[in-house]
DNA sequence: ATAATTAGGAACCAATTGGTACAATACACA
DNA sequence: TGTGTATTGTACCAATTGGTTCCTAATTAT
């Protein structure tokens, strides 16, 4: 009954999520955000209906396919063994051989530094990601003990310290400070499961 | 000789840094910035050039003032044991009570996150920053232990962690997250030095 | 075919951006 | 009391900001 979009929207918020990872949300301009989304103003308005909601669609992007993957892969038990899976995820977009200049840190990490105090939404968001990141971890740590009020109580300060650990290393990253030895640092926290 | 200075460099660094703690770079605009220092646009540019070199001396206040006063802490053996003090930094800045709106996490972390990548001077200073904390964490955890080879392999390994968590820490906050029991989680990290 | 409906794209917008020019001003020293 | 000099504040600037308008193009249902 209409003219079809030309356009595919999840193409477009890949352009837009690239862009807002490496550039974030303030200092990302209308015109480099139209080429990265391949798509001129007027469609840009029309489909999304401006620049602040796009960031917040690009920010689900991030929670389903980065976060949602590292969610899986953490419960994904035929992936190796917790341990192992824990150590992948924080090697998961932290790129030491990129040079300073290159690297982008972690959306949600930057979403939360630069519009949590400011903007509900992404605070909401960010608080989710937060959360779901913080259970599978737990979970993954629970795969080889046997639950009790005690031994989870440990289970989730772990999950606690390995969660900020994941959001302080990239944000860390980012002022061009070389990694450290995630494997024996993480074993030094969780290995005695 | 010639017309004195009638404010006071250092109180208007105070205020751009307040400003710049709070909003970020990108998001603080230069009528804001000069209301903040309490000065006019012809003092402004005459003694500091630009928006992004007053950001860069709010940033070394930062240095000099809030990160030095931690690092002076931690090393004062007579403000309480080490496990005292390195609660008392996780403390430091981080205010439960403020609602999400007016938190503001803590300004090295916030400048790595946001200009790390594209501005060296910025990364640099972070860098020297994150270093000393890391290495006066390190003197903390090391007072209760006989140095050898590998405790200190193992120490240096918890003042990364605990760095990292500090640095997580900040970043997650700003999204209105409770925090967690720091207390609780230091003794897990730090408790048997 | 044609009417209805929506996408696309260019021209346009006011407001705001960081930064500059310059005249008026206030002080220190002679 | 002048005179030199640096500060101050205002007026101004071009460029950029995110966003709107509106006309044309494309498609489908009838």
């Amino acid at each position: 009954m209409a003219r079809p979009r030309e356009f595919n929207v999840d193409d477009a918020l890949e352009g837009a999520m690239q862009l807002f990872w490496k550039k974030g949300y303030g200092a990302t301009n209308l015109p480099d955000l139209l080429k990265a989304m391949n798509i001129t103003r007027g469609s840009f308005y029309k489909a999304f209906g401006d620049k602040k909601s796009v960031y917040v669609e690009a920010l689900k992007r991030y929670d389903r396919l980065q976060i949602g993957s590292a969610v899986t892969m953490l419960g994904d038990s035929k992936a190796g063994s917790n341990m192992d899976r824990l150590n992948a995820l924080f090697s998961i977009n932290i790129n030491d051989d990129n040079p300073r200049e290159e690297r982008r840190g972690c959306l949600m990490c930057n979403a939360m530094v630069e519009l949590g105090p400011t903007d509900a939404t992404v605070a909401n968001l960010t608080s989710k990601m937060y959360a779901s990141i913080q259970k599978s971890i737990f979970s993954a740590l629970s795969e080889n003990t046997t639950s009790s009020t005690t031994a989870d109580k440990i289970l989730n300060d772990k999950s606690v310290i390995l969660t900020n650990l994941y959001f302080g290393s990239h944000a860390i990253s980012k002022s061009g400070q070389p990694a450290p030895n995630w494997r024996v640092i993480i074993k030094a926290i969780a290995g005695e499961n």
